[in-house]
DNA sequence: TCTCCGATTCACT
DNA sequence: GTGAATCGGAGAA
């Protein structure tokens, strides 16, 4: 087991959300028991240029947390129910992040989230330097599938179609 | 200030 | 298959 380096996230969007499937996140709570799961699931959120994506309309206070260096913990609140976990990828000043859409055992963004325990006192934290959180890579190898988006029509067909979600086939 | 709506899930029909 | 739950951010006024 070893933890990941931030370089790991400072690459495009585009390879660490491969990258990502198949990696291990690790919470650790607070009365020190663990909880390991692997990841399943991704998908890729690039740029201002991406309308599915929530930057894509700006720096704002929402978004100010995607700018940031990559490596960033990127949580908010969907439909005033659910925390979805992301994870902010490239240099400062470029807004991309990989969505967790699943893990083992936990099929769905909302309920890992519920699982691990995460809520918006996770955004900015470093997932390379949390006390808390953070992923580890094994010598497991997943079998990567594409596929489409997932609940993002409202952002047309061009952007809907992209094949940015990724899905490790062995898991499922 | 006020209104609209979403990177979802679950309970019903 | 359909619709409700529920709240914070963004944009309009």
């Amino acid at each position: 087991m070893k933890k990941l380096n931030p370089e790991f996230y400072r690459r495009d969007v585009l390879e660490v959300a491969p990258d990502l499937a198949g990696k291990i996140i690790v919470r650790t709570f607070d009365d020190g028991t663990q909880v390991k799961l692997r990841i399943t699931e991704t998908e890729a959120y690039r740029g201002e240029e991406d309308k599915a994506c929530h930057a894509h309309k700006g720096r704002t206070k929402r978004t100010d947390v995607m700018y940031r260096q990559g490596g960033t913990i990127y949580v908010y609140l969907i439909y005033g129910i659910h925390w979805l976990l992301n994870i902010v990828t490239g240099g400062e000043n470029n807004p991309q992040a990989v969505l967790i859409r699943c893990v083992e055992n936990y099929d769905g963004p909302g309920k890992l989230t519920k699982a691990l325990g995460i809520d918006k006192s996770f955004n900015y934290e470093k997932i390379y330097d949390s006390d808390r959180i953070h992923i580890e890579q094994d010598n497991y190898t997943p079998e990567i599938i594409n596929a489409k988006r997932v609940g993002i029509d409202y952002a047309g067909k061009i952007w809907a179609n992209k094949s940015w979600r990724f899905i490790d086939k062995k898991k499922k």
